[in-house]
RNA sequence: GCGCCUGUAGCUCAAUGGAUAGAGCAUUGGCCUUCUAAGCCAAGGGUUGAAGGUUCGAAUCCUUCCAGGCGUACCA
């Protein structure tokens, strides 16, 4: 590091004067240089039994933050299909650790209900007439908005008609508000279904789509005409020009704000929302989730509401992008019928799974019961399926892996809680009372109160990068050790603060899964 | 063309510039008369796409290649 160039000590040199300089005689039981200059430091027990059973679970945030985070955004012309699974997932776990660790959070849910896809989609159904619009279930409008796509690319009439629906749309053309609201309403049902299956804790109130900036829209434009120099005309179109923008002649690239037949596109609405964030919502960091498409477009938003000065410059703006889902043959994801896989046929198939298994596994549990444990199994498997990948490129979706339930998934986590519950069900005992500090004389208690004394830090880092995979990386490690502790510690059969001891280490472990799971919005279950 | 991203075990993925690059799946072999075997223990499996460079130390940073993906003015 910079710090070891800049004062020219070898790190050997470096670990030796430090471990001169400091004192931890209280806490440490060995300290030894060992390598290239690491200072390993083995706890004294006293030490880490105290840690842990002083110490809450996790402290809050001793200066929350307003954080605003813009996740799922599916586009209601189509039913939402398993590339909606990422943004919803990992953006509802991001939203939840970050108000765990005490920030005040507010929900986005940017949907897109607004624009040329409802252009296309609305002037197709006044060429077929109202009659299929009447009747009209979703898979009936993802097939309408197929083959309104395809026509707007072959019929030329066509495309001109769908371009004035938008424009019929933005000027609040009565007939065409009536039909869009029609659909609109089938659409955020559908949706809605989604998130209470997925248990997502998105809710109506925090769906805010491009629609609802309609009105702010030509006041933004007003007030970027103000500022010298930010709107250009272009080809008749109001552009905001920056040179670190370049297209592929070597020009600098527009981000276009009005389109020369005066219509918006997403960079109008975004700007729009951005600066509803900063006005209204007073966020002082915004997170937004969506595919790595969208990379160049965030970074000119970014740049533009910076330019305009939209923002406070204190304001953190982050995208966090992530690749799309392919098949197993590297090609984006279609089912064999050639639509893509239905999230809500992912879902119900990894819940007839999951049931399937629990009939074998626990043919004890009655039909109540076995119906929660596998929708908490099998929901929980699908988001940690994609929680537990830290990937910016495409990934290879495959049910087999998504819907396991063996080995470094969700039921691997959710399965130790179960078998703590059962431990405490057995024994008749209070989990929160459980207050003797362990002894921590076998090596796998141990191994299991270090891991359990670095909670804090874990969620910290998920809060601070949005990277929900580090906290499935710990809950996993804490249940590996929990395992081998479970497997060679006796518990009910003990004695004493031996026993006691024990419990204490039975009941921190448990509140930790619940409490990480609860994050990763994944549900913990006394049996299963 | 230019820009961004990616390349790690047979497969899916980890790894604040640090120690012998780790998990799961799959394969092979053990462990249920004791708190749930959705578990535990063990084995095999690697030139981190290639070549240079920086560094005490590189999967990670820099350069050049190779391969794939995405973006590149009125879609989102």
């Amino acid at each position: 590091m910079g710090a070891a160039k800049r004062i020219r000590t070898n790190p050997r040199q470096l670990a030796t004067d430090v471990l001169a300089e400091v004192d931890l005689d209280d806490l440490v039981e060995s300290i030894d240089i060992a390598g290239p200059g690491f200072l390993n430091i083995r706890l004294k027990p006293s030490f880490l039994s105290e840690q842990l059973t002083k110490t809450t679970l996790l402290e809050t945030e001793a200066q929350p933050k307003c954080i605003v985070v813009d996740y799922s955004s599916p586009n209601l012309a189509k039913e939402m299909h398993v590339g909606h699974l990422r943004s919803t997932v990992i953006g509802d776990a991001v939203a939840r650790t970050l108000e765990l660790v005490g920030h005040d959070v507010i929900r986005q849910n940017h949907i897109g209900d607004w624009g040329t896809a409802f252009g296309r989609l609305l002037a197709y159904l006044d060429d077929v007439g109202d009659g299929l619009a009447q009747d009209a279930d979703l898979r009936n409008i993802e097939k309408l908005y197929v083959k309104a796509s395809s026509r707007f690319g072959s019929d030329s009439a066509f495309a001109d008609r769908s371009r004035a629906m938008v424009l019929a749309l933005q000027s609040h053309d009565a007939d065409a508000m009536a039909k869009w609201e029609h659909f609109m309403a089938l659409a955020q049902q559908h949706m809605s279904e989604i998130y209470t299956k997925l248990d997502v804790s998105l809710q109506p109130e925090h769906t805010r789509g491009e629609s609802s900036y309609n009105a702010d829209i030509a006041p933004l434009i007003e007030d970027l005409q103000k500022q010298n120099d930010v709107l250009v005309e272009s080809d008749g179109a109001l552009c905001i020009f920056m040179s670190q923008f370049k297209n592929k002649d070597g020009e600098i690239q527009p981000m276009i704000v009005q389109k020369s037949d005066g219509g918006y596109l997403y960079h109008t609405t975004d700007l729009a929302a951005l600066r509803y964030r900063f006005d209204t919502l007073h966020a002082d960091r915004v997170l937004y989730f969506t595919d790595a498409r969208q990379i160049l477009h965030f970074e000119m938003l970014f740049a533009a509401s910076r330019l305009a000065n939209l923002v406070e410059p204190s304001v953190l703006l982050e995208h966090h992008p992530f690749g799309k889902v392919l098949g197993k043959d590297g090609k984006p994801l279609k089912s064999r019928s050639g639509d893509n896989i239905l999230l809500r046929d992912l879902l119900d198939e990894a819940i007839e799974r999951a049931s399937s298994l629990i009939l074998e596994k626990n043919p004890e549990l009655d039909e109540t019961q076995r119906d929660e444990v596998a929708r908490a199994v099998a929901i929980g498997a699908v988001k940690y399926a994609d929680l537990s990948k830290n990937r910016l490129h495409d990934y290879t979706f495959d049910w087999d892996e998504m819907l396991a339930f063996d080995g470094n998934t969700a039921p691997y986590l959710q399965y130790a809680f179960a078998r703590i519950s059962s431990i405490f069900e057995k024994g008749n005992i209070d989990s929160s009372q459980c207050i003797e500090p362990p002894k921590l004389d076998m090596e796998v208690e141990r191994q299991l109160a270090v891991h359990l004394l670095r909670f804090q830090e874990v969620v910290e880092h998920v809060a601070a990068d949005a990277k929900p995979h580090y906290l499935c990386a710990y809950l996993y490690e804490l249940t590996v050790r929990f395992m081998r502790f479970y497997e060679q510690c006796p518990i009910l059969s003990e004695e004493g603060p031996i026993r006691d001891g024990r419990l204490t280490l039975c009941s921190r472990t448990a509140a930790t899964l619940e409490m990480g799971l609860g994050a990763l919005g994944i549900r913990v279950l006394a049996r299963m």
